[in-house]
DNA sequence: AATAAATGCTACCGATTAGTAGTAATAAAT
DNA sequence: ATTTATTACTACTAATCGGTAGCATTTATT
């Protein structure tokens, strides 16, 4: 064991509570959104003090920045991981895929949709605009290539294709299916993903 | 002048002011949404008291649930009064350009996609619900209809395409077409259309 | 075992906000 | 002009929540 045996061990653990902070976290935004999380709902969900959660963030700004931004590397090192034989399409479709499948399980809160407070709090945090605009262009260029290719419609501008793109993400639709529907989560998948390249006509 | 001509006045004079707080309070459930929207914002932005602000609606709750309602008229309205010679197709198309062009104006609060706290709250809405439940099933008709006749695809449940259709009233990417591109809401509209019913594919 | 240090928690503060009581101002009626 | 009734507002309450001070408890050290 190295001479920083002790530290790491103590690191690991401070390390590991954090994560589990995160995950409750996003569970919460999930489902009550930003403004009814509370500091204790995070705090007595895992059962630690708010004073203990403050030793990990330093207010609730922080602590739903962060949230975000381990989601986006989630997503980046997603789309990092994809075999490069897929087509730009395609590869645009497995991130999708797995976007929408977080969201089936715990629940992916994607707050910048939901209210320009809550995107300007967001856009204050230097650490998740530049993860944001990094995995931004990253997408840009696939949905560039896909409508070069054909494979996307050339006819819209790019800028409609990535965010509708980001829309499908965090699309309402999935909730209701979940809720109403009595649909497999692979069907849900499927049919997500079929409406979101194909449409409601063909 | 009939003898209810004074009391005419003064309620109609009421209801003016009762439709001016509806709009301010869409226009702010629409930027700042339910849990950030204060009873003093409403009060402040058209120039009443709170306590004058009760007379009208008896609690936070009826005065969004009022306001939903009304939404909800104006759809149904719209949907009402557009000719029999459209096709179901068309006619879903023409309902959710009428609420693509409402929110590029003023904004339409579509709440019960944000938390599930607020959609709960609004369930408890009855006249909200029922508003609701009328509309959905005279959509879902048109659904079938298009579905039967080809103009949808019939592989896909009437539910995914239903909810993906509500999702379309309510996508984020309308937002941030409006805010980062400099297009033209016609263009939007237009574009958000094409999206909608024809995926990003084609 | 005694002491030092770190960790975690209870109990609080200040600010915000839904909702209201009670008063001031205004209009209607005699 | 005086009284009555209505309308609206100021100023408050109770509750919630983000954030913290200071104490208790545990753990490590000698």
């Amino acid at each position: 064991m190295s001479i920083f045996g002790k530290l790491s061990f103590k690191d690991q653990a401070f390390k590991l509570r954090e994560d589990s902070i995160l995950d409750a976290t996003t569970g919460i935004l999930a489902t009550k959104g930003f403004d009814l999380m509370t500091m204790d709902d995070v705090a007595n969900l895992i059962g630690i003090s708010k004073p203990s959660l403050y030793k990990h963030f330093k207010s609730k700004e922080d602590l739903v920045g962060s949230t975000m931004v381990r989601l986006l590397d989630g997503a980046s090192a997603q789309l990092e991981q994809l075999p490069d034989i897929l087509s730009a399409k395609e590869k645009l479709s497995a991130l999708l895929e797995w976007a929408l499948r977080v969201r089936l399980e715990g629940g992916m809160p994607f707050l910048p949709s939901t209210s320009v407070p809550v995107r300007e709090m967001l856009m204050r945090n230097l650490k998740y605009v530049g993860k944001v605009l990094k995995l931004n262009a990253q997408l840009e260029k696939l949905v560039q290539q896909a409508q070069k290719k054909g494979e996307l419609n050339a006819d819209l501008p790019t800028d409609v294709i990535l965010y509708s793109y980001y829309a499908r993400t965090c699309d309402p639709a999935v909730d209701y299916l979940q809720r109403f529907s009595k649909m497999s989560k692979d069907d849900i998948v499927k049919h997500m993903l079929h409406v979101c390249f194909d449409g409601l006509k063909k």
